[in-house]
DNA sequence: GATGATGGTGTTATGAGATAACATCACGAC
DNA sequence: GTCGTGATGTTATCTCATAACACCATCATC
């Protein structure tokens, strides 16, 4: 998306099908949880699921409504928080932008891999327990949650 | 920094020697590679410096006058962004702020971890060939540059 | 079924972070 | 000198995010 790399991009977002499947999913999490799935969040877990890669907040803001009307901030970042808060989503500060979560686990440490040409992005389990865990316990730190975020090139975008 | 956490925080920011041995030898790298030192650029490293910890664009805009002028926003910037392209300062996107390098390497991938307590912010080595990296090869990616951050709370924070 | 506590939403306004665009200036190469 | 390059100064604007407050839904309790 950022650089141009001259060559054919195909995106394939995922179907109707998977992105209700996973709205299930989540609905039925929150409830046992005792959280509710209200309309905006739902909206907003949609939206993000639709687009299959990272949104920016105001992108998801101006897409919410289904007749085209933007939504007011706070409706979309309040939401956001929500999701991120019960690991439906996640936001990747280097870019200031946000994804659904694509692991199944609830409350998990994520990382990203994110190619910088045609922006997908590829959610792997981030291992705390790893090189970042070590250090950290080498300096007497605490960890309470990471910020993971690789930059550079998908296998399609890939220089020659 | 962030949150209350009910006890007393010692800051000891680098004494001005130390700041201007670490000027001394940012300059002498960056001649060495042809680049220049230029006044905008030597007084946002040394507010950096001077801080020992994150600093947000902002502040260092308003500290940037030896009289208490501000500077307009893309002086700064673009100071940054060039401290940041010689591997002088990072950019910690978790938190929009930027810190002074305390690495000596040149051209470095950084990691940190940041206390949400007081802020004190640990630059340790990015192990680009660890976790991160074997998660990027199996995915096919190739990794230009990483954003790894940690946070919690430092010894002098941790809870009891 | 009133009452109140809690949490979610709608709305207005504003704060915080970052950059586009263009004019001008400093410097080295020739 | 003059030309190309890179840095700076300046104005304006864009993007990202949240504060503050009114209102509404839900549920427990009495």
């Amino acid at each position: 998306m950022s650089e141009a790399c001259g060559h054919h991009h195909s995106e394939q977002p995922p179907g109707a099908a998977e992105v209700a499947l996973a709205i299930q999913a989540a609905d039925r999490r929150l409830t046992a949880e005792g959280e509710r799935m209200t309309p905006p969040r739902l909206r907003v877990l949609e939206l993000l699921l639709t687009a299959g890669e990272p949104v920016k907040a105001y992108d998801l803001i101006a897409r919410f409504g289904e007749d085209g009307q933007p939504a007011k901030p706070p409706t979309v970042y309040r939401a956001l928080e929500f999701l991120e808060r019960k690991g439906l989503a996640h936001r990747i500060a280097s870019i200031s932008a946000y994804v659904a979560c694509t692991s199944g686990a609830a409350d998990h440490a994520a990382a990203f891999l994110i190619c910088d040409c045609c922006g997908a992005t590829s959610e792997v389990s981030a291992p705390v327990a790893g090189d970042l865990g070590r250090a950290a316990e080498a300096a007497g730190y605490v960890i309470a949650r990471t910020t993971i975020e690789a930059h550079g090139r998908c296998p399609a975008c890939r220089p020659a």
